[in-house]
DNA sequence: TTGTAAGCGTTATCAA
DNA sequence: TTGATAACGCTTACAA
């Protein structure tokens, strides 16, 4: 590797000036300036970016703690982020860690990328590691949440109003006649799935529907699980003529477990979800959901934490709440008289 | 931040003692050892993984630069990319670089990360910055092709048999009695998209099918854009019977542009489609395509980068072709005698 | 078994 | 406008 040492060498002038140019730190002779640029093309110089961190301690890169980022949602805020960064002219990269939704592998990935001095973290959290987050916000690095919010921690946070967003889903379902309506609930700690399950019955008990535990079920958060769980809704009696899911995965099993059993949607059952996703208007059913705004979960969470990490804000933390969309489509539709 | 010194300090021992200890590469009295971990943990102390690269010249970091993480072919072959590696013990960190199929922002990305000085490069290349890609592997860097091969570069790659795949499909729309079949091809100057135009020409003149260049048509790999180009294909008089998307968003903009021109699949127009994702099975129509091994392209990937970097392999580039399968499901029919 | 100190490639202070 | 050099926090050769 070419060093800045050999730069100046081949210009003829001191590490210090090499170093001024590239960096517009101090007044340098055009000459000296034309020498050094050309010495950089002719050696392909480029600057030691580990050697820099060492000596200006930050690194330009922040970690992103997502579950799976195979779910449409999480690849969408990770696009939110970018163009945040993109936008606001930083040069940030980002350290990608998949969780699982394992408090082991947070916890392991944590460790790894604190070692690596990164500038700030964007984490959607498991809920397993709050005492070690606390404590490495209170050390003064800037970390944000996303999509959850963990209880009583002092942390910035952007998430989304989940159980207004839930209730306005469950209540255009009873407003469309169902009684009897499951809930697949992803089996996740998370506040986000437990304030949606909570607007849920909000919804239900403000309707006065008689209340059944057995109509929400949890899953673990991928398809195939998620359609077993659906099976095992299908299979209460009476059965449920409309069915919820708490997240993406949740809805996409409900709508494989219908369709495995024979049940047309909406003709024979209603099912909305919670999440949209760019191809849900390609296909029949074309689903009635929440639409969340992922892009923008990420664009908030990267100003918030670009905000910090420039100090442009300090002090306590803040929590932005985006609002939610329900789309109405074709997989929820009125109960007809004979069923229910 | 509490250094090395601090925990030598605390622990009455030497620096070099401490630095043993963590990375167990010398014999260590039990007692001093003792010692050593008590202040580790009494002090909170994290080893500044940027020092440690400066002075070991690697940093336990790969970048994956790909085009769009919203791909789910891309965000499958990430997380190949990160079993790979963890089934292997190795504890790498990825550093996600979105090129979103731009030159430019592809040579922008390459700029930053090398300066970090990353280990190694996974890449899904846009096709034009072979000649700095090329220097760098020629410079000693370990880089892998992933999905695209480039002309004339001498890289370890992994890619999928694109060509023999699109003939399947494209073949068994002919053995279904289909004469006119439009293309949709992804607007990318990559291999991938090339060889699946070619193997859908190649089976529509071994079939003896009259050849019409209208046939394929070119689309922005967006689904909007592919919605339009689907219209157009939609269009062409006498109109084709069946339609071939060279990849997800190509397919999905096909599918979506025959629904709203009323158009019933398969009834009144067969699709199918380049890639497979999780949700094909839970919305109708269901999709006849070509599943890619988007997981495995990431871990045969990431096993070729990393036995690149331990140095287990040198030497002259390999590139390994995997295979794809044909998924037959509703989207494709059999022509009847009346249409055509 | 342990410690001292050089050196990794920068940036920034200080002096000229 | 420029240069010499200390320092960032670690690993590792060398010496004890």
């Amino acid at each position: 590797m070419t060093t800045i040492k050999d730069v100046a060498q081949r210009a003829g002038v001191s590490v210090a000036t090499v170093s001024h140019v590239m960096n517009n730190s101090r007044a340098v002779s055009a000459e000296a300036r034309e020498k050094v640029q050309a010495a950089i093309v002719a050696l392909k110089y480029r600057r030691d970016g580990i050697a820099r961190s060492l000596r200006v301690s930050h690194t330009g890169t922040i970690a992103l703690m997502i579950s799976d980022i195979t779910n449409p949602f999480f690849a969408d805020m990770v696009r939110g982020i970018e163009d945040c960064v993109h936008t606001r002219g930083k040069s940030f990269n980002i350290l990608l860690c998949n969780t699982e939704e394992s408090d082991q592998r947070e916890r392991r990935a944590l460790d790894m990328v604190l070692e690596k001095r990164i500038d700030g973290i964007i984490i959607v959290p498991t809920g397993g590691n709050a005492e070690l987050l606390q404590g490495l916000i209170d050390n003064g690095l800037p970390i944000v949440l996303a999509d959850r919010h963990l209880a009583g921690m002092q942390a910035d946070a952007v998430v989304v109003d989940n159980r207004n967003a839930s209730f306005a889903i469950t209540d255009h379902l009873i407003r469309l006649g169902h009684r009897r309506i499951g809930a697949l609930r992803a089996e996740l700690d998370a506040s986000s799935i437990r304030d949606r399950v909570a607007g849920y019955r909000d919804a239900v008990e403000t309707a006065g529907l008689p209340s059944d535990s057995s109509l929400v079920v949890s899953s673990y958060s991928s398809i195939g699980a998620a359609v077993a769980a659906g099976f095992a809704l299908l299979d209460l009696r009476p059965a449920p003529t409309a069915l919820f899911g708490t997240n993406n995965f949740m809805t996409l099993g409900l709508v494989r477990a219908a369709l495995e059993r024979g049940l047309r949607c909406p003709d024979d059952i209603s099912i909305v979800g919670f999440d949209d996703f760019p191809w849900a208007a390609s296909f029949q059913p074309r689903l009635t959901v929440i639409e969340q705004p992922s892009f923008a979960v990420g664009q908030e969470a990267a100003g918030l934490l670009l905000d910090r990490i420039s100090r442009k804000r300090q002090g306590p933390s803040v929590t932005v709440t985006l609002q939610t969309k329900l789309i109405v489509r074709d997989s929820s539709r009125a109960l007809l008289a004979s069923a229910g």
